[in-house]
DNA sequence: CTACGGATGCAAAAGCTTCTCATTATTATC
DNA sequence: GATAATAATGAGAAGCTTTTGCATCCGTAG
């Protein structure tokens, strides 16, 4: 009795092959932010023969359950990451794709407030800062 | 010469009647925020004939020259509005689509000393929050 | 007014994501 | 452990937004 299969019954989702796959390489990579494709290629170097389509629905259900987040920076195309509990925010170096993570809890608590003085009732946010990384800077 | 023509003329685009019908569009627009979509429909409306591939066009070019900003709201299409150069958020109704603006010098200066610290040199940044709007709320 | 180069429209294609449906695997029950 | 009901999977088709190729058209410098 694995903790991944743990955590996927208490998501209330059968434990299957695919649905272990995922969420060991998500948990084992080196790059925390990965694409559906990102997660596609990677199991299939690893010899798991998952198609495209199950990698998708699985990374939705995972995100549904709240075992992952779903992330919209600039490109177009989702990325996702283990949701380890902790609420954070991403700056990003636009030269390399180097992803950094931060929280500020003076930020949130201004966003709550525009969103009080608003009259909205806030359910979610995103803030990314784009940037050039340390590397990039130095090598240019 | 009109305002619009003297605005593309700057931008080192030529007057082209398209670009000149888009510019309008935008400008009259009830909806500040508007999809290469939206624009290419009230166009049609308004009976001229431009094809969704030059409004397209078109609005990338706008934002290059700097006359338009584009946003990635969650949905994944992007929405072009008319760059008035006052920077601003902004803070979405997930039940209605509607949309409000803010600028919250605490949060901008935040947001730099944050990139400063992890050594990033900042370009840019998009901060969106979501909720119920105030009519949405009342509605339930 | 002409001629050149850029702009346009249409259709095709691209890129990401979702859907359809036949097949297969999982789990509750015996 | 075997069985039946039910859900999950894989392959490819389809969907959507956005981009591109190319023949034609238009704006502008001269
Ligand atoms: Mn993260
Ligand atoms: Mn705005
Ligand atoms: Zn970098
Ligand atoms: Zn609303």
């Amino acid at each position: 009795m694995s903790t991944e299969s743990n955590h996927l019954r208490k998501a209330g989702l059968k434990v299957t092959l695919p649905r272990m796959k995922i969420l060991e390489m998500l948990e084992s990579s080196e790059t925390r932010h990965l694409s559906a494709e990102d997660v596609y290629k990677s199991l299939l170097e690893s010899g798991e023969e998952i198609g495209l389509a199950t990698v998708y629905r699985v990374l939705t259900q995972f995100e549904t359950a709240g075992l992952v987040a779903r992330h919209h920076f600039e490109g177009g195309h989702s990325m996702f990451e283990l949701n380890e509990g902790d609420h954070h925010d991403h700056i990003l170096c636009v030269k390399c794709g180097r992803v950094d993570e931060f929280m500020d809890e003076t930020i949130e608590k201004r966003q709550r407030q525009i969103a009080q003085d608003a009259g909205y009732e806030i359910t979610d946010h995103s803030l990314y800062i784009y940037g050039i990384c340390p590397d990039c800077r130095s090598k240019a």
